[in-house]
DNA sequence: CGTACACTTGAGTGGCCTCAATACCTGTGG
DNA sequence: CCACAGGTATTGAGGCCACTCAAGTGTACG
């Protein structure tokens, strides 16, 4: 019954990602899945590259992404760039920053994309009317939160070869959990230039780590395709606990009666 | 009537701070007032340097600051430290590291301070009793999660006497939104290690950082008194922008009948 | 078949680190 | 009232990690 890749009406199997997703934090009953469909009806395509949101300009929607990978990202005065995070299917890419009276952060999709705009009223409107989901959404948010805390410990002090290292593991992690990689490999649609600056490390220099954990036999990333060859003992050098990637389900914490509607049908 | 200093029944000032704070994304009824009030009813103080939450114990509330100020940190094998942020009155310090299987952070008191653990199941209440309430919450949340992403910028990209600015402005700003400080100066409980340990410099390099900010004219750090000389100056070599932290009202974006309920009353 | 973009590699440099020693400060007990 | 201890701040010397600048090599695509 989980991750069960099809509903009722089985429109694109994208369209399920975030109901997917949220199935992590406690069963989605039909009645929120046709929720979830109907915040994602209106779709917008998107071409490699193209900008999805400019930092500072005003919006009222979220960006659920359906299909393809988005980057959140922001240009100092000078130019240096920093990627704040990656947005995969099931993700909301506008949050946090577009909640704010000018968008905090610029997006654009690293792939070829499709995502839902969702008005933030209806987003709201779901508190109101669908509290159960609203709080799986709330849960979702907070484990994005966790992903840049963890991102900053990363950064604020691993080294260059541990924070690669932590980088490509937590995406091979997040890729299978919406079932886009395998067990130690998936398609990976960046640039070195992107690693670098998702990680705040020069372009050359990101190049010579991939090298060295290449000779070291524990990663090979070659055209769009990586292959993590000692998921263990990469793990361990980059220190990286899947953890924070993998959220406690939340029925566990409701007043009586929310959680296990569903789960006996299974 | 934003931002009273007081309700009807003006216990300690600190048990408000949660209300002001959400206040800025719209009204807080005297409802939802007592609510919150309710929600902090059991305290616990904790001393200086206490431990409050320890990395990988499993937790069931979140504990909302009431006085004093804590941090959320981690620290790697080989005695590496980061810490991912400081949690200020007003703030549910165990979000999100707290929501996981195992704490993803551990949190010490700064200073003396006083938590209230929230019981996750209370929280959840909200979404079903107090949608509106909850709504604001899960908008507080947000508002976290732009600190943290604003915060990885900062660590990746920029020098360190650009992060030292930035972060003690960052404080500042925070600070003076609970009252906690003027203009341009407020008492800063933290050392020279923790700063270090905040945006990832070591010790000595902070140091000398401040100094040459003293130097230059534009900051004091003396004993546990900040006083920032050149807001302005200050602002423009660490490119800070405070709209990450200052949150849009909600209100205009719920459906029908939402918002303005008290804000004719004013 | 040229233009663009991504990757690769080298040489040289510097920002920030590490290690280590010294000064300071605050509370505490003799 | 002074000695002492523990934490905190300051300062120096030396070194490395990662940067910058720059050239050169694919490789995809119009």
């Amino acid at each position: 019954m989980r991750q069960k890749p099809h509903h009722d009406a089985p429109h694109r199997d994208s369209e399920t990602c975030l109901a997917r997703k949220l199935t992590a934090f406690g069963s989605v009953s039909s009645d929120e899945q046709a929720i979830l469909r109907e915040l994602s009806s209106g779709v917008r395509v998107v071409r490699r590259r193209g900008d999805i949101v400019t930092e500072g300009k005003k919006y009222r929607t979220l960006l659920l992404v359906l299909e393809g990978i988005l980057m959140r990202y922001r240009i100092l005065r000078d130019g240096r760039r920093q990627i704040v995070s990656l947005a995969v299917p099931g993700d909301f890419a506008g949050a946090p920053g577009c909640f704010f009276d000018g968008a905090l952060y610029s997006i654009k999709a690293v792939t070829d994309a499709v995502v839902a705009p969702v008005p933030f009223d209806r987003l709201f409107g779901t508190f109101e009317s669908q509290p159960r989901l609203a709080a799986k959404l709330f849960w979702s948010f907070s484990c994005e939160a966790a992903i840049y805390a963890e991102n900053l410990v990363g950064i604020g002090r691993l080294s260059a070869l541990e924070r690669v290292g932590h980088f490509l593991l937590e995406l091979l992690t997040r890729l299978r959990a919406i079932g886009l990689a395998d067990e130690c490999s998936c398609a990976i649609p960046l640039s070195q230039e992107m690693i670098a600056d998702a990680l705040g490390l020069s372009l050359p220099y990101v190049n010579r780590v991939l090298r060295q954990l290449d000779e070291g036999g524990l990663v090979t990333l070659k055209g769009q395709r990586l292959v993590i060859k000692d998921v263990e003992a990469l793990s361990a050098l980059a220190e990286f606990e899947p953890r924070y990637l993998q959220p406690q389900p939340i029925g566990e914490y409701f007043e009586n009666g929310w959680a296990p509607v569903t789960s006996a049908a299974a």
